[in-house]
DNA sequence: CGCGGGTTTGATGATGCTCAAGCCCGGTGG
DNA sequence: CCACCGGGCTTGAGCATCATCAAACCCGCG
């Protein structure tokens, strides 16, 4: 319930007074989400961007065999949304769901544009939040095209240490855009580098 | 010389007075570029965003086997930059290049800050230009690890009818992510879909 | 104690790459 | 005006990477 982990990320970029915390969180609503229960599911049109208070989710989109892609893991302190649909008003191709017990803080996109007006300092906030984002899925994408699948899981263990502790390996094989079962013979295998 | 298509393109999103316009553009100088001519190469330090005003620019890294990946095209009208560089002040692991006579307008790194300082609705213009740039290589992150190679083609034809014809073909192989050889050949079968 | 999700293993096969050669075609210099 | 050159495209044979399908296994949990 309290507005913490938030306010120390915002507080990062920009400096809010108390007044205009209160007015931030305001925009806000709490919600729990158990293991394994979505946030949405692809093809709902209503959408809310996401801070992950607690616990851990995931967004994905799923292919037309059925196999899972996954986008995105957002742990504590990191935001989750799906941009495609929020940005053009467009039923999901992703859906999200927890991974662990988690709490969110969500903030319906009919009412972001309300707490940019009330606000316009956050609009720095969550330009470099963008941009941030966007190099990373770029280097993802470069990662993507140019490297082996053993590459990019070295990457990915470089990258994420704490979550290739706390999550099954299937989901890293959907991130890196693997089979499991390429995956488990991968890491059966001689290591190759890193 | 004149700033007509930036200013357009700015006015999408925020106005700006005379006065600002002035302010705004006496950021940026211009830059013309031969076709095939070097805006950065992999390794440089000092980094500029750039606005196309003509011609068309493209972006890519050279992986180990010295194969490009194309990671962006830039045609008129659009913004150019390495992200990953610009933001963590370091060495570029891609290069930009000319594929046509080209004019930009550069800003550079240092002054960007300047400019937010002096402009703060710009925050505004270029959190909506992160966010549209975010989703599409989300997108395309999605596409890259779901989609064939013929799907991933026929995509970039419906999203980039123009590019298609006035590009080599082999850009737009090393984009999609495969060789120019397999792309003559896939282009030679009978179609699939589409 | 049995159920079920995650992981492992093996056989087979598709997708797309590598290397090498030849071709097409526009541009350049003699 | 022609001959040459070079970049881009094509074609083919062989191969690496990774997927698919099916079965078995492991182990925490109800």
């Amino acid at each position: 319930m309290s507005f913490e982990l938030l306010l120390k990320s915002i507080a990062t970029r920009v400096s809010l007074n108390e007044e205009e915390q209160q007015t931030f969180t305001s925009f806000f609503r709490v919600k729990k989400l158990k293991k394994k229960t979505f946030l949405y599911q692809e093809g709902d049109i209503q959408q809310h961007i996401a801070f992950i208070n607690s616990g851990c989710l995931r967004s994905y989109s799923i292919d037309k065999n059925g196999t899972e892609h996954i986008l995105q893991f957002a742990p504590a302190g990191w935001w989750i949304a799906d941009m495609q649909s929020l940005l053009n008003n467009a039923p999901s191709n992703l859906s999200i769901d927890a991974i662990e017990d988690s709490e969110v803080f969500l903030i319906k996109q009919s009412e972001i544009e309300d707490m940019y007006q009330a606000l316009p300092q956050l609009e720095r906030y969550f330009r470099i939040l963008a941009e941030r984002s966007l190099a990373t899925s770029q280097q993802r994408l470069i990662d993507a095209l140019s490297l082996t699948a053993v590459e990019r899981y070295n990457n990915f263990c470089k990258r994420y240490p704490s979550l290739i502790q706390s999550i099954p390996q299937k989901y890293v094989a959907s991130y890196i855009g693997i089979t499991p079962e390429f995956m488990s013979k991968m890491l059966s295998q001689p290591m190759k580098k890193g």
